[in-house]
Parts: structure tokens; sequence; C-alpha cells
DNA sequence: CGACCATTTGATATGGATCAAGCGATGTGG
DNA sequence: CCACATCGCTTGATCCATATCAAATGGTCG
């Protein structure tokens, strides 16, 4: 049904590029420590389009954070069907698991460079250091209002889905109006949990409506933010 | 729509019943520290059947655990619909939020006795103690997994979502194969994302194949548990 | 240019919603 | 104790949003 390309990329074992940051080292109890201890104690890994990440039920034992690129987490179910769980921008933290193994898989949507962490490592020290556990905390506690936002999406009309994920992405991506879509639109169906076509169609329609222009299918602007926010609902 | 009493029952005040648990006190690093300490410092309220026990947008300075009875959370949709976030049975902790205000309201669906618990003092035992912080840590995670799999149930048919709502009360209510539902038809509907009418379609259906019995309303009895399993996807 | 892939558009089917009525419990007043 | 209202649930008929199947279009790369 849905065509992966499926090029396993092997869980990094050789430390490539230096980390960029260059403040103080010691994280005692600094604003976001988490970022920079992040940075000195990660790895950058490049993923190319399409490639895995991770994928469901294998060892949790590093933590990610996209640095550039994006990436895509899912799991497929028994009748075939794909659910993407979230996508992750540059800068969001991803593969966050409280078991030992994953409960998703996770690719690059497009060309990615990615931080990795070992997870070992990064909960000894929260062990440590309270504020890099406050920070880990509150990265899970994130995710569960993101996740518990689907959930409300997930029961409402294809309308409201699409225009929901068209804010969503607007926000995240912060460039004006304009959304630079890095994901297909099989990527976005399967996020909203519709089909491709119904993604199409109502593409079309809130473009018809002035709602928002097309101008390349990967490129979307908002023509009328309190409109999408309306049907939003 | 939908009918609420809300006879509104106001933040604890009093202590009432005495903890039930007599173990030792001191917290340290026990194998649960949470539960019994939660009973040593909370304080057992009443709530009747359909009253509210927070509301959406209330300061959330109170945890929850259900001593008997059950209870609901929820949000009401722009468009009046209601949607369940979950439902708590005996044991079960609510309540839980990383903001200052609850995400969602929570009723009683049947007379409940729930113990409360000031959440700065919980939160300030978990900066003194690693094992409660763990544990609610822990928590946390569970309520992350159980919405990710409600997210997944949201996608799937209205006969794959009645029979994972049925294995799932089975599994909670552990009282081998019957189920006696604390729940209207109604609340379940509006759990799953169904409307009543498509619950109540479904049950009988599945008893005509023999997968279930339900010799009263509030009462089901799993007839064929692989079946329901093979059709849950 | 031609092959391929992603996307759009069109035609039809269908699962679940909606509207409406019936049914069985439970409770109330006479 | 019974007539009757009420409430929660089930059943029936119809409608509609979205899925499905199918084809056309457009963009990209060799």
């Amino acid at each position: 049904m849905i065509a992966h390309t499926t090029i396993r990329t092997s869980v990094p074992l050789t430390r490539s590029a230096a980390p960029v940051a260059s403040r103080a080292l010691h994280p005692a109890s600094e604003h976001e420590p988490l970022a920079e201890t992040i940075h000195l104690m990660g790895t950058i890994m490049s993923y190319p389009r399409n490639s895995e990440i991770f994928g469901e039920n294998e060892a949790a034992d590093y933590l990610y954070k996209v640095v550039s690129g994006g990436v895509r987490t899912y799991k497929i179910l028994s009748d075939g069907r794909r659910q993407i769980g979230g996508f992750y921008m540059p800068g969001d933290i991803f593969g966050l698991e409280f078991a030992d193994e994953h409960t998703c898989s996770a690719e690059a949507i497009a060309d990615a460079k990615v931080l990795v962490i070992k997870r070992s490592a990064l909960t000894a020290l929260a062990g440590r250091d309270a504020g890099v556990a406050r920070e880990l905390f509150a990265l899970t506690a994130r995710e569960l209002r993101r996740v518990q936002e689907r959930v409300l999406l997930l029961i409402k009309s294809a309308q409201q889905r699409v225009a929901s994920f068209l804010l969503e992405m607007a926000e995240r991506g912060l460039a004006g109006n304009a959304i630079e879509l890095q994901m297909s639109r099989q990527d976005i169906a399967d996020y909203l949990g519709l089909t491709i076509e119904t993604v199409s169609r109502t593409l079309t329609s809130l473009e018809s409506c002035a709602a928002i222009e097309v101008p390349s299918s990967r490129r979307i602007v908002l023509r009328n933010r309190s409109a999408l926010n309306r049907m939003n609902g």
C-alpha cells in the first residue's frame, strides 16, 4: 500500500561532527541545561530521506534531537495502514521512551541531521541534576499534551483536521503565513487519519474558499487564518 | 445534547476518613512509596454519581486516586460534543496535570470515593524522595502510552473500537470474562468517538456473532475473546 | 523525450451519523 | 397495586462524509 524505502541505517557507533554550542559545561541549575548538555554528549548523524532512524521494538538506547531536516514517527497497523505519531522539526526531541523498546519507528522525511544521545548517559545525568530531570519530565508532559490534542483532532471532520494541521505547521514553522511542507500528502493523510485523496480535495476546497493558496504542492500560504481557526472548531 | 447533572462539589477542606494502610511512614526507597504516602497525606471525599470533581481551567492543586466507584475525565468541544479522555477505576490516579490548570473536567460515573492529595505536598515530597519522583514520572509515561493507544483506536472501525474497549475493560476489571460496566452507552460512545446508536448496534452485532453476551445493558460477558482480539486488528 | 512518481480530479460505494420510533426498566402519584 | 411519565437503550430508515476505485495531470530525473 505504502512504499517505504527502508535503507536501514544502523545505530551510531562513531562520533562525527563536533558539537556547535560552546557555553559552560557544568550543568548545575541553568535555564535549559538539557539543550547544552545534549550537544556535548551527543553525536551528529546524517540520515537520507526515507531512511529509518530506529524501528519499533528496537532497544531504545538513544534519544534524538533534530538538527536539520525532519523526522516522522509511525506505527504500521495490522491491516497495513500507517499511523504517523508525529512530525519532528529542527530543535524537536524524539525517541523519548519509557520502556526498553521503542513503541514506534522513526524515519527521515527529508535528508536529516540528527543529534543522537545515549539514554543511559542522560538518565544518569538526570539523577544528578534535578534541572535536567525536570526538563525531561516537562518534555514528556508536552508530548502527552500533544497526543491529547491529536485525540481531539481525530474525532473532527476532514476539513477541521486539515485546518488544524495547517495552523499547527504554521505555528511550528513560524515563517509568517507561508508553510514549506517537508512531508508528502501521504504523510499528512496518515497523520490525520484520512486518505490522501481526502487531504488533496480538502486543500483544493480550502483554496477555492480563499482560506489558503497552494502555489506548489509542498508550499501553502495561509490567506485567512481566522477562517481556518473558525473551522478548526 | 447531553444532560449533565452538575452538582458542584467543592474542593476538599476537611480531613475525613482515616487512611487504611498502616505500614511504615518513612518513604525512603521502598517498592511503591507513592501509594502509601498518598494515603497518609490525602483526604477521602465522596462524590455522588454525575457530580463534578474538578472542571476544566480550574486550578490543578490536587491529585486524585479512585478508592471506589468510577470517574470519567472529559472535554466539551465547541460543537457541543463531548470527548471522554479516560475512565478511572479503583486504584487509578487521575488529575495529574503539568500546568497550573486542569485541561479537562472530571465527574463521578457512579457514586465514588476519591482520595484527594495536595499537589504541592506531593511535588515537594518528590523533590526529596527520588522514588516518588520516579513513580510520578512512570505514571505520566503510562498515561502517555494510554493516550497513544487511543489515537490508534480512533482510526479503526466501529467494531474494532468496541472490541478494543471491551477487552480493555475486561483487563482492568479482571473479573474473568464478565464485565460490569459502570458507565452508560453515551459515555462509551463519547470515549470511542462514536454515537450511542453505533455502540448499541455494534454490541448487538457482536452478540449475534457469539463473541459476547449482553444479559443486561450494564453487564457484558466475553464469549469469544480470540474473536474479539482478532477483530481488534 | 519518456518513465516514473506524487498529486489532483472524477465516479461510485459504504460505514457510521442522523432522524425517528419503539421498548423495557425504574420510579411516582393516585 | 396499578396507570403513567421518564430515562436509557435498542432498532429501523435514510442521509452524508469520507473511502475506494479509476483515470488524468503535472513535475522530476535519467
